[in-house]
RNA sequence: GGUCGCGUAGCUCAGCUGGAUAGAGCAUCUGCCUUCUAAGCAGACGGUCAAAGGUUCGAAUCCUUUCGCGAUCACCA
């Protein structure tokens, strides 16, 4: 058993025997390293409920814990209870797991499954920087979710219909002369997000001309010929015409062909995919059904809208007055929809950036009104915006990173600092490339993933991204050395050489391995990835100083070797499972 | 203007449901490669936790106000 649940539960058993107190506030903390001592429990909360003094308490729950033999000794300063935990009790929970290499996953399944909405790009331009943000967040948290004993589905929304399709079709048609992404050597999702943009630049081309030929600039906006005929796209889309919906498969079919590539290279996936074009005409059906409940109500015109003034937000139109949908009445209908596919699912995650609080918190209450029991477990995992130092990014202005090109470029940077430190001298090409793209979008994802989602990040791609201290290659560094110690020492297996004193770092070690579930669960119910990220990082610093203090597993000390080199097992476990976590990679060598 | 989020070392960030003298990395400086990985280790320097009040045994953390930055307040998605 895990040596802080052990100790919080007999302290619990403590309270209730010598106390007659029933509670589950037990604080528990890491002794600080001026304090004797490993783990230590905090009696002030105690003492307003007993009536004692913080002394005296802590010295009955010591002596309590002392007879029944887990904690060695103990001591007391002001409101603290300093715990020093039996080396047996180290060694026995290390030998419990040391050996697991499933350390820290779960190994039951809930019934109750989670699905993780994220990514959900428009089709019309190249996945970026944001995007990658975004990406890393939903992959990350579906594994965490599954690791803290959940199911998860990962899926995602695709935006595929509106005006905006239109206008790269519009270009297409206009300057493609018949060329594909194939003949042009170009990955789908580029060679559509180009005739995005050229549509662009035609349109504030024909803005310009009218504005000289007398018109008023909102006229011109309006006017200009290539959105009319966008807009006339639109129409016949929605009607279902046979050749513009024909055009309007190739293209996407073209841009989903890029975006799989995309995500691919970064090491995400999805189980199913929703698109808006399936989803909106359900999300309708609700709304009328919630006119007819009182949920919704309709106004002069004829659009409906939903009345939250009474929850402190404003009133929200679900309906056109057209009697065409809005984003919210596809969201509610996709919502809907996913529970219809799902029967195991009772909790959803939607993975979408901050600027969108307000929405969500919108559809969630609507959801709620409309007596959906599941909508309690609606989150929304908001992150903040990717920043770099110029400003924003504005694909106008063309300061947009693109996802491919960042990743090759971490890449690419990994190789040079390998080739320049020479170590994976005698590997193959295969195997040298495989290191290269691990550390590169290791540090790429590392870097994104350790920050507090709901900060937003300055990313500075000049400085590209480090190397060095808190970052991932330095995490698969360590790993990598404590491949090596394992395949360079011959150790045998045999049980019985454990009955001694162990040391400082080797239980601080053990203590830090100790705390992985509970920060597996802790990032699952907080929605944050960054809580692993970090937790790592921690693990891999008392490593190395443990390492770098050991002449030992080499010196004449061997009834410690057996030990020390399976105790540097657990940790790589440790490593390699909470990296996994994060969707970052390791390897064996760099 | 209303609402929401953020503000911690020169820079980038940790700090779990309030707990002991607020922690890392980068940068700067000092040591450590004849010992299986120096992408490393050990140390020094660096702080009015934006500001002020409040709650209590105890506040970076909770509450109020102020300031700064950002987002959002569309019959766009």
């Amino acid at each position: 058993m895990y040596i802080q649940k052990f100790i919080r539960e007999n302290i619990k058993i403590a309270l209730n025997k010598i106390f007659q107190l029933e509670t589950n506030n037990i604080e528990l903390q890491q002794t600080k390293k001026e304090f004797e001592g490993d783990i230590t429990l905090v009696v002030f909360p105690f003492v307003k409920e007993l009536k004692m003094n913080p002394k005296e308490i802590a010295e009955k729950i010591g002596d309590y814990l002392v007879e029944i033999n887990s904690i060695v000794s103990y001591n007391v300063v002001s409101g603290f209870l300093n715990l020093s935990v039996s080396d047996n009790h180290y060694l026995d929970f290390f030998n419990s797991l040391k050996d697991n290499s499933d350390y820290g996953f779960s190994d039951t399944i809930s019934d109750e499954a989670v699905m993780v909405e994220y990514s959900s790009p428009n089709t019309n331009k190249p996945l970026h920087l944001g995007h990658i943000r975004n990406n890393l967040l939903g992959y990350s948290i579906s594994e965490i979710y599954k690791a803290s004993g959940r199911k998860v589905y990962k899926t995602q929304i695709i935006n595929d219909r509106g005006i905006h399709i239109c206008k790269s079709m519009i270009a297409w048609l206009d300057y493609g002369n018949g060329e594909t992404p194939a003949s042009n050597n170009l990955k789908g999702d580029k060679f559509v997000g180009d005739y995005y943009i050229k549509f662009d630049q035609v349109y504030k081309k024909e803005v310009e001309a009218l504005i000289k030929n007398g018109s008023s600039e909102e006229d011109a906006k309006q006017n200009a010929p290539i959105l009319l005929r966008a807009k006339e796209m639109l129409i016949k889309w929605e009607s279902g015409d046979k050749e513009v919906v024909e055009l309007w498969k190739k293209m996407n079919g073209w841009v989903y062909e890029g975006f799989e590539e995309t995500y691919k290279n970064l090491g995400v996936d999805f189980d199913s995919y929703y698109y808006e074009s399936d989803t909106y005409l359900l999300g309708k059906e609700f709304i009328s059904s919630g006119l007819k409940s009182g949920v919704f109500y309709k106004k002069d015109d004829g659009s409906v809208w939903c009345d939250l003034t009474d929850d402190g937000l404003d009133e929200k139109i679900v309906l056109r007055a057209d009697g065409t949908a809005v984003y919210m009445t596809q969201d509610i209908g996709t919502a809907i929809q996913r529970v219809k596919d799902h029967a195991d699912v009772n909790t959803m995650v939607y993975t979408v950036g901050n600027e969108q609080d307000y929405h969500f918190k919108v559809l969630f209450l609507i959801l709620k009104k409309l007596g959906f029991s599941w909508s309690e477990n609606l989150f929304h995992l908001s992150y903040g915006m990717v920043d770099l130092p110029s400003g924003k990014m504005k694909s106008r202005e063309g300061t947009v990173v693109d996802a491919d090109d960042l990743m090759k470029e971490m890449t690419s940077t990994a190789k040079e600092i390998s080739k320049s430190l020479g170590k994976l001298d005698g590997l193959s090409e295969d195997e040298k490339n495989n290191v290269y793209k691990t550390v590169g979008l290791g540090a790429l994802k590392y870097y994104i993933l350790k920050v507090d989602p709901k900060k937003r990040i300055l990313f500075d791609p000049k400085e590209s991204v480090d190397f060095q201290g808190n970052t991932a290659s330095f995490i698969q560094y360590s790993y990598a050395r404590i491949q090596s110690i394992l395949n360079g020492i011959n150790f045998d297996l045999s049980r019985d050489k454990y009955d001694r004193k162990l040391e400082v770092k080797e239980k601080d070690l053990i203590k830090q391995i100790d705390l992985f579930p509970s920060v597996i669960s802790a990032a699952a119910s907080s929605h944050n990835p960054a809580l692993v990220a970090n937790y790592v990082y921690d693990l891999v610093k008392s490593f190395n100083s443990f390492y770098q203090s050991l002449p030992i597993l080499k010196s004449a000390f061997e009834d410690k070797k057996t030990f020390r080199v399976e105790l540097s097992n657990l940790v790589g476990i440790t490593i390699k499972n909470a990296l996994s976590l994060l969707g970052i990679g390791v390897v064996n060598r760099m």
